[in-house]
DNA sequence: GATTAGCACTCGACGACAATGAGTGCTAAC
DNA sequence: GTTAGCACTCATTGTCGTCGAGTGCTAATC
């Protein structure tokens, strides 16, 4: 569809701009090393490059920018990766050494280090609850009316919530409830445990402990609801929006930090059943806060089950060569890093 | 030092320039219906006050501005507190009606209300465990090798960790570790947990349990880091800073939310010994970068024992009235609500 | 036929300049 | 002590011309 030449202009003008955040002129393309055209040749070429739609015009007396399709070409044939560079890498897993004993550290750090590698701004989704099972499950009474409840599934992950004690339940029953919820759910999908919870404990809590609609009932509240779309997000680098020449505008960048804060669309936006790095460009997003933003992602896996995602977002002039190098590094890593609680 | 007129100039103008975030002028004074002198009278009165220290004048031509003095002098002695409006009250209430199971929850919901209804930023500390005592202490053996360690605090905090196991160590010892632990480390403060376990527990595990260098070392592992200052932080409408005029200029506003990242300085500058409501104004706060802000805090207390702070970060130029009176409430009500975790 | 030099043209950015008006300080009158 | 009147200041706004980067087109060149 493209000849080499335009190709290899529309390349040009996209690394340039990556770097400027001007718009590039035929001049700037002409002068480079690996160019051989004088001005007007490319200004043709331009020309017709705009007219097939990868490239636009602020304004008639200015240089070119890509537009999304542009950019679009520029990642699927264009771009050249040529692998993160050994002291990135380096100064990365150093970053990454520290022996982290929390998943949650794990993800945010990883966050952190990307948008500081990278400065742009960075999304952790941490691992969903929905394919964990329950590992084990504990009351813990701190006084004659209130209990923590404790959750770990499978995978380590601990929840815990506060709950009232119902009156009159004495502290055997509680601990035969305990064993009978140990006993009967361990291992069942944390899915489908409230469901069991109704179908198969209440008989037999029924045989052994008083008051055991009671305890049915503070049960129900002690396990946590697992939603479907329930990914914990860690951002990093939000700030660095602020730095990039085309967010400004304040009121530009309150939309897209704004958005940054909601985190159950955060969380729609990046999970993804695509394995891989994935690239969605300014208007290919849905989000309209966004449409002049790029996001790259990427997912991490441990024994080919896919965990959560990472990914960046910034702006559609981002250097994606960069972002997907690192983030290919980055997710590969997490992935081994996690693998100690996915054995 | 004073006169009466001079004061209700002063308190007009600190609250026309609250409202309208322009230099009040000595015409727009003398309409209010309250003030019954003359531009030219208001206009010697502001010279008076400027020279006083009290106001500032942003050039020659235009109007008056409150100082940092003038502020304080405006929250010390002038400000009229009036309460909270009762429809704000039921609709905070209702906000924060919601059951919560989690104390997390209520501080980050304490939080985003208080965004919310400000169109400030805020800051919830949550709070110290450097006061609380062992509950009890749980390892959960996910597989050979690793384990999840639960640590509940009396106050019903939940802190948990992954650790390794040391090789060679059975189930049984684990569970007679465990048991070790619980029998004499309940009650004991946080503080004392990590020196408690070197110089009674070691001896004791020696008698029952193999290996117990290893095991011991793994606790050492598997216990939570107290820090003096470690506070949990949750931020609301971090974004709201935006929406301020006088933050209209990015770089400005960058170095604000970059602070707002920092955690533990956030702890420190919140941390505060003083009971009550505190306001610090301008570059009465530490930081330069919000010199030109103002910082509202209240700490919540049960049963006399200060837990936490709130507190709320704007423009000097911010509603005090109001926020003062909103932090009040929501104070209190926090602290009901945490009562339940601390009886 | 492809490439390029030359040139007129476009249009945003920038600085100079005047007009506007909100607000002041001072003086003299009330 | 208060206020009307007035000259003065200065940020803001709008207009205008200049500048220059960059284009598109045409004609000459390879």
């Amino acid at each position: 569809m493209l000849t080499d030449r335009q190709r290899m202009i529309l390349n040009a003008i996209v690394d340039d701009y990556i770097r400027s955040a001007e718009p590039v002129g035929s001049r700037s393309i002409s002068k480079r090393s690996d160019v051989g055209f004088s001005p007007a040749t490319i200004r043709n070429e331009m020309s017709d490059l705009e007219e097939l739609g990868f490239l636009e015009q602020p304004h008639t007396s200015a240089g070119r920018v890509p537009s999304i399709k542009g950019y679009r070409y520029y990642v699927d044939h264009l771009i050249q990766l040529g692998g993160a560079s050994p002291t990135e890498m380096t100064k990365f897993r150093s970053y990454f050494a520290e022996r982290m004993t929390e998943r949650e550290q794990i993800l945010q750090q990883a966050a952190n280090i990307l948008a500081n590698m990278t400065n742009y701004t960075s999304i952790a989704l941490g691992p969903e609850s929905i394919n964990h099972s329950l590992k084990h499950f504990q009351l813990v009474p701190l006084n004659a009316e209130t209990a923590v409840a404790i959750v770990v599934t499978s995978t380590g992950h601990v929840e815990n919530r506060m709950i009232s004690l119902p009156p009159g339940v004495s502290v055997t029953d509680l601990e035969k409830t305990v064993n009978i919820l140990n006993a009967k759910l361990a291992g069942i999908p944390m899915m489908r445990v409230t469901s069991k919870l109704y179908s198969e404990i209440g008989d037999e809590l029924s045989r052994y402990v008083d008051h055991y609609e009671q305890v049915l009932s503070m049960l129900d509240h002690a396990l946590p609801v697992v939603d479907e779309h329930e990914h914990r997000v860690f951002l990093g680098g939000a700030t660095n929006m602020l730095t990039q020449p085309e967010f400004k505008d304040v009121d530009k960048v309150k939309t897209i930090l704004d958005l940054l804060e909601e985190t159950p669309t955060l969380s729609k936006m990046l999970s993804s059943t695509q394995s891989g790095i994935q690239v969605r460009i300014g208007t290919e997003n849905k989000h309209a806060a966004i449409n002049d933003c790029s996001v790259i992602t990427a997912t991490y896996a441990v024994n080919g089950q896919s965990l959560g995602t990472i990914g960046i977002l910034g702006p559609t002039r981002m250097d994606y060569a960069k972002v997907i190098g690192l983030l290919d590094v980055v997710s590969r890593d997490m992935a081994a890093l996690l693998s100690r609680w996915y054995v």
